[in-house]
DNA sequence: CCAATAAATGCACTTCCATTGCACTTTTTA
DNA sequence: TAAAAAGTGCAATGGAAGTGCATTTATTGG
């Protein structure tokens, strides 16, 4: 409790109760949190708080959003090293089609990808979607 | 005309004026179309029946959807080979940030992407974000 | 400690796009 | 040519992201 509040601190964030109560959910969690997610888990709370706090958060690094292809958006915490606030993520996400959870798959960086001549790379989504290990019987 | 109407029924798709002049509209682009586009382009039909045109296209194998990650669903004509009412499409699909248009790359094929035990894959998506070879000044 | 200021929160509203129900029209079939 | 099926148009819905503004809470300087 304490280390998040110093946590957000350092990521220039004041750390207030809700914020450090989202913080700790998504710390609990493994996966991929939708702003649904939050709401349904603090439903004292409105909607616009827990939206501007994840796009707080997003802003200082603390957690990277994720577009899975459901369309609706999710956000993950950023790893030790992540520093997805200078470039992009370089990871993969994936997204289970049983479960319905999307997972970073922070270990599998995203290969190089070979392009045609006069084309830029500056950002690259991967994500595979199939059945995760909770759901397929390991 | 012709060739597009014995096409159509090929994909047992029935071959009336507005869905040869959506095909023929899109056989003309070289990117990836979204309903606005097509709708700009079609005033005087129903935005409805645009849109049901491609989802026909898409459930007959004409056409695929491609999520480039601006929130707007995209559409673009399959290739000959592409039997991705089967299977997934594999080619990967380039954004331009300057421009804002959307091309597959058909001949760049998605590399095998591996995954921890247990994760079963089904499909992929792979979007790189950057600027085109008309934006990057060839 | 108190007043002034800044930041955070809550409520209502808006926008954007995808999708559907139903009536009407056109085409196909028998 | 009548019945059935398919296609089309209009209107409405729904989900999710985003914003303006008032209110509350926290911070700061005297
Ligand atoms: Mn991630
Ligand atoms: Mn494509
Ligand atoms: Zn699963
Ligand atoms: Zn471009």
């Amino acid at each position: 409790m304490k280390e998040i509040e110093t946590f957000l601190e350092d990521k220039k964030v004041r750390p207030t109760a809700m914020r450090v109560l989202i913080y700790k959910y998504m710390a609990e969690k493994e996966i991929a949190v939708a702003l649904a997610d939050i709401e349904n888990a603090f439903t004292k709370a409105d909607r616009t708080t827990l939206y501007r706090t994840l796009k707080t958060f997003e802003k200082n690094g603390i957690v990277h959003q994720i577009d899975d292809g459901t369309g609706i958006t999710k956000y993950a915490l950023c790893d030790k090293g992540c520093n997805c606030e200078i470039e992009q993520d370089l990871h993969l996400h994936f997204h289970c089609l049983n479960c319905n959870e999307t997972v970073c798959l922070t270990k599998h960086k995203i290969p190089h990808i070979n392009l045609p001549e006069g084309y830029l790379a500056e950002d690259v989504n991967l994500v595979v979607k199939g059945i995760c290990e909770k759901c397929s019987g390991q």
